[in-house]
DNA sequence: GCAAACCTCACCCATTTGAGGGTTTCCGCA
DNA sequence: TGCGGAAACCCTCAAATGGGTGAGGTTTGC
């Protein structure tokens, strides 16, 4: 119970080898912390998380075969108290605030100095919330007024696909009515000329991604 | 001369902080390599390459201040014979075409495993164009269907803006006609079903980006 | 000097999209 | 238990989009 005594135990997970062996080593810098694990998808990290039980635990969000948001909601449910810290490349990232109440304990910016994220780190580890200031401010700008349900998120991403309102009330089974009035509200809810202008918004807020 | 008795010297230039630590690490494992500097810009990589004068460069695509492509243009206009190593994260990267015809010795996915990313850095250390051609190759079949116009990226760039024809028209100065047959030449060029679907593959090849 | 792109414009026509209204059902939460 | 949001469905109609095809004028390279 005494954290002086005992390392912090860390699972990475990244899709990316060369960053997680810059997390890797990183870590293996601090007297206080210990890679216990790494994870390539987020199916992986769910397993190792159960697995290993770590204290810590930094997520990719974009990662093939489980997305790191679908994988904290894993992790989250199967264990409450599991802390998260969300590692992303951009600001601006609609994810984030999902991830922030998918259960993540904070959020940080892969381009961030180490010193920052070591800090995140220890500070999540004693049980408080961090988010990057600037992080903070950006997603709060888009949250308020952009707040896209899952379904038109659904749909939003159909349409970066180029498919046609026909084709996603086929995917999604839904009315061809229906899609026109999900799509009506993205557009309004990102003050989007048409579906074209909703994608690039969607994509610049992270709201979807490629 | 002798290859054997003399460590490859490398410049490894990318904006993630941990991303380079991930190169250092994995460099330092190997006897025959040796990291002599590091650039989280394009300007300090032209900086730098000509103050260290390195065998082989590994260089991202995407960073702030100036990109890569430029600075690969930079530093080979002052040093021809400079070995340059691209790293990116998106296969079909329209940037990586150019980067080549730049003078890029070679094309990386950052997501490779790490022997493979080895083996390119020993291979363009030899000189050797095999790779050159090989990735040349690879990313033709990409690029050779897809080589849109300027005319043609700029009328795409508009659309990614949520233009409608009508305003492109007006912006270009031209005739609502000649858009759409740009536009018509767009789809077809990209495979896109829609206006939509050619902004994400825009994106996703890098020939527009947000 | 000619072929090959490229940019430009034109016309026809089917389909898709998006802006206006609506209604109903279900679910969580106060 | 009633309110609000989400999701589904319905209708009309003007505007925008995309396919097909052709055809001038320019620049560029062989």
């Amino acid at each position: 119970m005494n954290r002086a005594t005992r390392l912090i135990r860390i699972l990475s997970v990244d899709d990316h080898p060369l960053l997680r062996s810059g997390i890797g080593t990183l870590i293996a810098t601090q007297p206080d912390m210990q890679l216990v694990g790494e994870a390539s998808t987020g199916r992986e990290a769910v397993l190792l998380h159960r697995e290993l039980n770590p204290d810590v635990t930094l997520m990719d969000l974009q990662m093939p075969d489980m997305n790191g948001l679908d994988a904290i909601i894993a992790i989250r449910s199967e264990d409450p108290t599991a802390r998260i810290i969300v590692l992303t490349t951009y600001s601006g990232d609609a994810l984030a605030q999902r991830a922030l109440k998918a259960g993540a304990q904070a959020y940080v910016l892969k381009s961030l100095v180490r010193t920052e994220i070591l800090n995140t780190i220890r500070v999540v580890h004693e049980g408080e919330r961090s988010v990057q200031a600037d992080v903070a401010a950006e997603i709060a700008k888009h949250t308020a007024d952009a707040a896209l349900t899952a379904r038109e998120v659904e749909v939003l991403r159909l349409i970066a696909s180029g498919h046609a309102n026909k084709e996603i009330s086929t995917q999604l089974s839904i009315n061809g009515e229906t899609t026109k009035t999900h799509i009506k509200n993205i557009l309004a809810k990102l003050g989007a000329k048409d579906r074209t202008h909703a994608v690039s918004l969607g994509l610049k807020r992270g709201i979807i991604s490629l």
